[in-house]
This record gives structure tokens, C-alpha cells and sequence, in this order.
DNA sequence: TAAGCGTAGATCCTATAGGAAATGCGATTC
DNA sequence: GAATCGCATTTCCTATAGGATCTACGCTTA
């Protein structure tokens, strides 16, 4: 997400600590890391056979993800998966920034985004579903593309810089860990009526059509909390 | 801010990452570090008289503010001050978020939340406001915590990690450095209009009376900027 | 005069080593 | 039997060193 490989090169040998983000990533979304587990900083870089200077690094970043927890001179915890509480806190919040993220996008009605919105539907459509991470993460990219795109539209760097800060847009999708998705049909059908209003220019619409698939991916969460536990 | 000195002890030495954190951000607030300055590591490390690696560790850190940026490969620079666009910005998204957290924090009618809210007043009355961080840092911290508080009261941390994520909280006090606080008495007028909706009781009040704070933050911020240019 | 190249310096990135603190376990004592 | 103390191991934190890359400056050449 963060790290973007320069376009120019080809190989552009890859910093160490990107590797090793990238590497932790999969590993908490695919559940091996579970919740509450130490992440030794020396440990770490044994496994993977680097120094623990980048290691600390990438954890560095991903306390910012909310995905590890550091405590200071005690090292990092990988952070509890949400209870259906918090999970339904997330909603809530999603709620509050992005309804208002769709209205400001629709009102700045950037020509080239309905084509993009549309792909990352057709991209979600695609994309299978299964328990691992390497087989549901087409399905986050283009679910998180389809926000983001949204997001990015609005046209506030701070209001994308909250969004991003939600980060349960990442752990939301630790559920899927081991279950495989499960909304997709959902997510699909109130994505559309989302597109519908963006290409309608209705800005208020738009707003409208984003509460309900919130909403709607709400319940679903917790329906999907109460099947885990 | 992210870090806390743990409660027993006194003394207890403290993570110089934590250190160089503090040292950086001060050279921020102070404008001793001007917009698009590159931030070196080594450099850094030298002048503070540390190693490269817990600089490494606070400008990392750092990065998740937005106060500086980093290129791969190519270091730390220090992010550019706000246009006066970006500040309308700034404040649309807190237009978006913290009205919704006074809503909220009303609600759950939180029986220590009024006075602490007052005492963050009187310590904003109290405070110096003159031009350097070293002066006007009281000011800064009592705003702070009477947003915060509120933020925090909301329950929702999520809705916090979103707060927290406009960073522009911290770098929007940025262009006091060298000018000091403006717009004290106005912002010491309208908390307390809060803090009435608060004791009240009125939810839908504390809504209201936020969105006034941040709008009447908002034209005065816009005031600065075109003195400052 | 302007453009291209090469070298020197600075900087980033990674690895390694060692001191300090924290955790865990066993022995001792009340 | 339970609690406390002490030691060993693990882990974090910081410093130092070296290789790789980028930047800057001066020189050569057309």
C-alpha cells in the first residue's frame, strides 16, 4: 500500500524493510500470526533472515496501521482482532467519513472516475475468494481500491488521511482469514448502486447509497463475528 | 504525544528514539526546520549526538504525522506548510469528524467529562502566546486536550485513530512559529459555548456549537495565512 | 560556450556487536 | 505450602562499520 515501486528500472533492488513489511502483512492476514502473539524484533529477523534493522523499521509502520501494538522497551504485540463491538465502532466511523467522502467526489465529478469505479467492480467480480490471504487479496485490492478511488476523489488530503487512518480497512479483512469472503455478492450489488449515482451526478444520492452499503456491510460483520466465535 | 513515561519510577530513562522524536518536532513547531529542508539521518544523528538508528526510528514515526515525508532511497525532507487551500481543507474534514464526536460524547454523558473540558479553558486562558514553540506550547496543549477530550469521550477509537490521523491538529500550529497565538480569545469563547451544550446535556447543541468553533477556526486561520504571505 | 564524463563526498541502507532491561525458572526461606 | 530472591536467558536498544547509491563539482572535449 504505502510502498510504491518506481516506474523507471524494472529490478530496482527493493529496500530490505518493504520486503519485510510486505512479509509480516501476509502473515497477519493469513492468520499465523495470531492475536496477542509477541513479534520478536531479533526473532523476526532470524526467520527471515535479515538484520533487525529493517525489521524494526516495518514494524515501525505497521504500528500505524493499528495492526501491532508497541510497548516501550517491551517490544511489539500483534493487536486483538476486533470483538463485534469494535468491529461495529469501525462501521460507525466509516459511517461519519465516508458518506461525506462520496458527496465531496460526486460533487468534484471527475470524468475519468465511473470508468475506474466500474473496473474496480468488474475487478471484485473477478477476483476469487478463498480462505488465504494470497487467495482473497485480489478481493481486498479491488474492494479497498473501490473506497480509496472515492476517498482520493474528494479531493482533501486530510479526509483521505482519516480514511486511511480507519485501517480496519485492513483488519476488517483479517476475519476473512481462514473463512474466505463472504459478502461478495453484497458488496458487489451496493457498489453498483453507488457507481449508479455517481454516474447520475447526484451527489446526495451518492451519500445516500454509501450509508446503506455501510450499513449493510454492519450486519453483515456481525453476523460474521457471531459465526467465528 | 503517542508516547507515555510510565507512572512508576521517575527517572526511568527514557527510549532515545523518544528523545530525537521530541527534538524534532520542536524544530518543527519553531520553524528552525523550513518546509522542503532534507532531514538527514546521519547529519540528524550527528547534531544530536546519537546514532543514525534511533533517528531512523522517531523520523519513521514521524512520517505517520505528515510533518515529514520520506523518499526511498533518498531520505527524509520536511513537508511543505499548508496553502491556504490545504487549511480550508484541514478544516472541512474536521468539519466532517468532530462535530460527529461532540454528538456522540454528549451522548454518553460522561459525569467527569464538564470539568475537565473546563479545566482545559482556564488552562488555555492561562497560557502564554507568544511567537516561539517554547512559549506557545502551553497553548497548543490545552487546545489540544479539550479536542482530544472530546475525541476520547466519543468512544469510538476508531473515530480517535481518524482525529488523530488530520495531524494537521499539530501542523496547523506550525504558522504561529515566529507569530504566536491570533485567535485565543475567540477560541477560549466558543469552547466554552461547548462546554455549555456539554453541561446541558444537549447533544444536538454540542454539534452545533463545534461546527461553529471550527468554521469561525476556519475564516480566522485563512486571515493568518494572507498575513503571513 | 555548452555538453558529457568521471571522481569525490555525502547519504542511505544493512549487518554486527555489546550493554541494559525484562522475563522465566529454580532454589531458598518463612 | 507459599512467597521471595537470585541467576540465566531472551529481548530490546544503541553504537559502529562497511557496502551501495545518489549528488555535486570540476575537467575534458566538441
Amino acid at each position: 500500500m504505502a510502498t510504491k515501486n518506481q516506474a523507471s528500472g524494472g529490478v530496482s533492488r527493493q529496500v530490505l524493510a518493504d520486503h519485510v513489511y510486505e512479509a509480516l502483512l501476509v502473515a497477519l492476514m493469513d492468520g499465523r500470526l495470531e492475536a496477542g502473539t509477541p513479534v520478536s524484533i531479533d526473532g523476526m529477523a532470524r526467520e527471515l533472515d535479515v538484520s533487525p534493522t529493517p525489521v524494526r523499521e516495518a514494524l515501525a509502520r505497521l504500528e500505524a496501521t493499528g495492526m501491532v501494538r508497541r510497548a516501550a522497551l517491551r517490544g511489539y504485540r500483534v493487536a486483538p482482532l476486533f470483538s463485534p463491538e469494535e468491529l461495529a465502532d469501525l462501521m460507525d466511523a466509516r459511517l461519519v467519513i465516508e458518506p461525506a467522502n462520496a458527496f465531496m467526489a460526486c460533487k468534484h465529478a471527475d470524468p475519468q472516475l465511473p470508468g475506474q469505479l466500474e473496473q474496480a467492480i468488474e475487478d471484485l467480480k473477478a477476483a476469487p475468494r478463498g480462505p488465504s490471504f494470497a487467495e482473497f487479496r485480489a478481493y481486498w485490492e479491488a474492494d479497498e481500491r473501490f473506497h480509496r478511488l472515492i476517498a482520493e476523489s474528494a479531493d482533501n488530503q486530510f479526509l483521505l488521511s482519516a480514511y486511511n487512518a480507519l485501517g480496519g480497512q485492513v483488519q476488517r479483512f483479517r476475519f476473512f482469514g481462514g473463512l474466505g469472503v463472504t459478502d461478495a455478492d453484497y458488496a458487489i450489488s451496493e457498489h453498483t448502486e453507488i457507481l449508479k449515482a455517481f454516474v447520475a451526478g447526484n451527489a446526495e444520492l451518492a451519500r445516500q447509497k454509501m450509508i446503506d452499503h455501510i450499513e449493510g456491510a454492519k450486519q453483515r460483520s456481525q453476523h460474521d463475528s457471531e459465526v467465528r466465535s
